[in-house]
DNA sequence: TGTACATCAGTGAACGCGCGTTCACTGATGTAC
DNA sequence: TGTACATCAGTGAACGCGCGTTCACTGATGTAC
């Protein structure tokens, strides 16, 4: 109680919502870590600096936890990939180059990081998803699924400007954006190599302009 | 009592060495459904048809179940791809023609799978290895290395007779693989698209060849 | 060949700890009249 | 302006269940002599 006070007085007073985001906070690098089940209500809340019965003013229980967690990640990623594509087609009318460019922002996220990538919820939530509600994971295929049509929308208008050089679907080159993403994190994260995600969303790069402006004869 | 005497008349008897592979097969289910810490000891037995102390005679504790669950993964998929290699160099003497096939044969083992592939343990354990000691993230980091070299000893030979016609790592275009595996098998798993993992398997074929021999001037 | 002992592959019962959850309560702030 | 009530954001104590682990024991098979 004396230390609440203290904290109270000294400390700047927390926003409305933000002891939840604090909790969501702790949840996710604890998911990411150890896994969801692995994570305790006990060390978040010690973590956070509540007590029990406060985390279950936020939460009705701990699957709830875990849609909010999902729900607000789904929800960061979109806002930064609006931005990304937000930039890039200012800086490019032409469809291709306008992705190119996108691609090229997205991996400059990842170019310097100290660490390597914490990781992606979607592919931790997929590792445990018998833990959840149908809710959850649906939620999850939805997010998977809003990317697949986000980058396919994209590729089919640079198809029309630039006929593919490959015989391959679009919608699988969207999702291979996903599984690069997914698959640098993992070895960037079990490596202990920061650059190790940069560089595979480059060669995804490479990939989409040889498949729509091919290879050049000689390096 | 009764059951296990009908058990032991009525079906094969358990070849030496049986329930621990049992054990570690059950465990690998449950692992890649729901995490490690989700998996307890009790489901595990049940679904063995032993007892808890049955499964101590095997294990020393949880961590060593963990340990030997990746060393069989491990080994397995090592056995995996030294077959795959073997035939390839078989059907062919050049390397990028020897590459290209055994990735083709690679993604045939999932072209018809009739639900999405169960996962990958390397993938699993990397999102909950704060739960294992450093023997185990140490046994994934190897795992993933060996990947690693061996594709890029491979991808060196190819680029001795056909020079590479993009400016990448040669190591990257190894670890592509791996990411496009974990990648394409979240896909899979979270969508739950069978085709979706070889999907991924192909473009990487394609990515090889185009980056070797260049993409056709026109589809 | 028979007997003694060792090893293998478990059984059965008990243990304590930590987990998620519940419930009655509280102090500070906001709103109605 | 003062008072009554409602809402927000929690506290504190208790609960039972399931978890991983331990320990003394056992029945079947293998090996030495």
């Amino acid at each position: 109680m004396a230390i609440s006070t203290l904290r109270n007085s000294t400390l700047p007073s927390t926003a409305p919502g933000d002891t939840r985001q604090r909790i969501l906070d702790v949840t996710q690098a604890g998911v990411l870590e150890k896994g969801f089940a692995a994570t305790s209500i006990e060390e978040i809340i010690v973590a956070v600096g509540i007590t029990k019965s406060g985390f279950f003013y936020h939460f009705a229980d701990k699957g709830e936890l875990a849609h909010a967690l999902l729900e607000r990640y789904l929800s960061q990623e979109q806002v930064l990939f609006d931005g990304i594509f937000a930039r890039a087609d200012e800086l490019s009318e032409d469809p291709l180059h306008a992705f190119l460019i996108a691609m090229k922002l997205f991996g400059e996220l990842f170019e310097n990081l100290p660490q390597a990538h914490p990781g992606c919820l979607t592919a931790a939530f997929c590792y445990q998803d018998r833990q959840f509600d149908r809710r959850v994971r649906e939620l999850n295929a939805a997010g998977l699924t809003a990317w697949r049509n986000r980058f396919t929308v994209r590729l089919e208008a640079i198809a029309e400007l630039y006929p593919p050089r490959m015989n391959v679907k679009l919608t699988d080159v969207a999702d291979m954006l996903s599984a690069l993403a997914d698959g640098g994190i993992i070895l960037s994260k079990a490596l202990d190599e920061p650059r190790a995600l940069a560089a595979q969303i480059n060669l995804y790069r490479e990939f989409v302009r040889a498949l729509f402006l091919g290879a050049p004869t000689q390096a």
